[in-house]
DNA sequence: CATGAATGAGGATTCATTCAT
DNA sequence: AATGAATGAATCCTCATTCAT
């Protein structure tokens, strides 16, 4: 129906408001004043679409772990050397850190906590379901680098999806937070900087 | 004189009282209101020894960073192979960590920006300085690395130290927050996740 | 028709709901949103039958005064001595007033001021009547009283009537209130308080 | 000091703004905007000296209690027959409760509940602790009577107390609501119907 | 130096009600 | 008849900061 799409639509307008003024000044110096008046909808409208700030958050949580899952699952499927691949995937990664800032920061943010404590709020549940399959996924893309043989055997594999996601998450969000720094104090590029620090991360692993 | 010590001490105090509250409930959800009862000062006198909020967590961040250059330092100067003089880095930064839990948080934050805007801020000034006599701390214990001829000759050291430095506070950072996930999921301890964590890293850089 | 009795019965679902909030919640404190989820109509619906949350609010007033005049009617046609008749006229309406929290509260109200502010109400109009057709059964119950020589002659009747009333609404309302009061400061149960409370009532009008 | 007068002066101002409202409109339909307009003091302050605005209804409930409990002592220890002290004590109380509308409402509330859910709540202790004296004071002025020999000695002196104490109450209550309706109806005046109620209920506990 | 008092400017959330379908 | 959507106006409360003493 027509009805459905309405709603759709009006719960994309206000999330996508609520991202960007989640992104520029942080969540909690974000009013929902802010917000409704950015995307052009009565305070009140707001509330109809989503129960407080906090459910805001977690629908924009959830919509990072998506393209989070969906890219590790890409990147688990995708052919090709391994190197070349982990590359690719760090990438693209890149790509929608550049589009959403709040990517990593909201997305290794302790929901298991908070899905415990409210098992009632069904986008949490959602987060962490998501959270478990964009683990195997990227645990599966690891697999792929083992049994290519770029990987070494003797590595555990979860260990390295957590210190592998975690340090890529860290040398993306260094290299554009400081981008300004590193060109001014060492004339190196953001990019530069990125995929030398990837590489390191890369070696690793190596066998 | 007393009157200076004095100072210091009521200033320590009320330094105490805001850590704790920033830290168990983020900065922006902390009321000075809060900061003054918890210091046992009245709310006025707060304002007598720090400006404003963001004075308050100013201090704080230059109080890590103090932390932070001290320990790299001492890295650098410190004797033994390699790999033992890394973990023994890692492990003090990871007991400061546990000591004060908005260390990395506040640490990494894009303070030069902060510093630019308000050039009178001593406080600011002090705090990039700081992060520039931590660079070249770091920058030695690399090089140590490299002469000892554990660190392969051809590494970027600048690239080193900033990827090094990010991806251990990811680690250490990591480590923590999911400490109950990985037990409770993968039947892991914090500490040891941690290790084969910093392992990858080290294995990175590896001549 | 079906349709009045469809008609009868959803406003009567949604009254019972509205009855049970008020009670629990107050008047003030029950939102028409929560009336309507728990009639398990739309909010809408529940407008298409009462005007606005003052009209419903009449319409139970209206719905507690005709119990009120039915048992006025009753006790005033029973038969047997008048303290036999009175007492069982008072267990009555306790039996009604642990029916209906709200049974005095609301009765009890200057109705008569909003019955002259909007002459075009029905429902105001009905409560005001319904009032009326009360005293006048009250008046007839202490004149059977007189008439069997329990009451002395003397008394005024209508001085009676609402002394006698407010007094028993009073003393049914407080045992009930103070209850757990009652119990664990004096001893005393909840049903032998109110006993004696109406006994000194019935004492006051007696030949 | 100045300071500790300012302080009561200001809290006086506040009060009484609020109990103008309260009795105007009702609590619930009272906002602190409204009561800090009319005591014309921002309604920051108002919040620096009443906690919440149910914090300002037990502050005005404290008073209430205060001048009831100092009502009843005087009566306990007023000299006279009995019957001349009984309508004294009643005309007092009524002058109070033109004086303070919300007086027997407020009252008669389930203080004991709130007092108990939040025994930190210094008010809700004092609240209850001038209820216990009150009771006190009422139980001696009924032992008058009984000593006086005008009251009958079989009579339960606590359940007398309560009975007394509601059955006025709601004589007064009575006698001022529908004072018009009174007058209009009967043609009897609001004092006259009073007294005559009031009558009533020193029969009943009469020897 | 230390503090009590006072406040303007928000800030999240609620709610009765209307309207188009 | 029944309802989903939309909202303006409140509502309670918080907070960083200033100022007089």
């Amino acid at each position: 129906m027509a009805r459905k799409k309405l709603v759709e639509f009006n719960m994309n307008n206000i999330l996508e408001a609520a991202e960007e003024l989640f992104e520029q000044k942080g969540f909690d110096r974000t009013s929902m004043d802010e917000i409704s008046e950015k995307a052009e909808y009565s305070k009140s409208t707001v509330y109809v679409y989503f129960k407080s700030k906090e459910d805001l958050r977690n629908h924009l949580i959830c919509k990072y772990m998506e393209i989070l899952r969906d890219e590790a699952r890409r990147a688990a499927e995708s052919k090709g050397d391994f190197p070349k691949r982990f590359f690719d995937f760090c990438n693209r990664i890149k790509v929608q850190y550049d589009a959403h800032p709040l990517f990593f920061t909201e997305t290794q943010q302790k929901i298991s906590v908070k899905a415990l404590n409210d098992p009632k709020n069904a986008t949490l549940k959602k987060i962490y379901e998501l959270g478990e399959e964009t683990n195997e996924a990227v645990a599966d893309f690891i697999r792929s680098g083992i049994d290519e043989g770029y990987i070494r055997k003797d590595i555990d594999v979860y260990t390295a999806v957590f210190s592998m996601w975690s340090s890529i998450a860290a040398a993306i969000e260094f290299s554009r937070a400081k981008a300004d720094y590193l060109k001014m104090r060492f004339g190196i590029s953001s990019e530069n900087y990125r995929k030398r620090a990837l590489s390191l991360l890369l070696e690793g692993v190596k066998a």
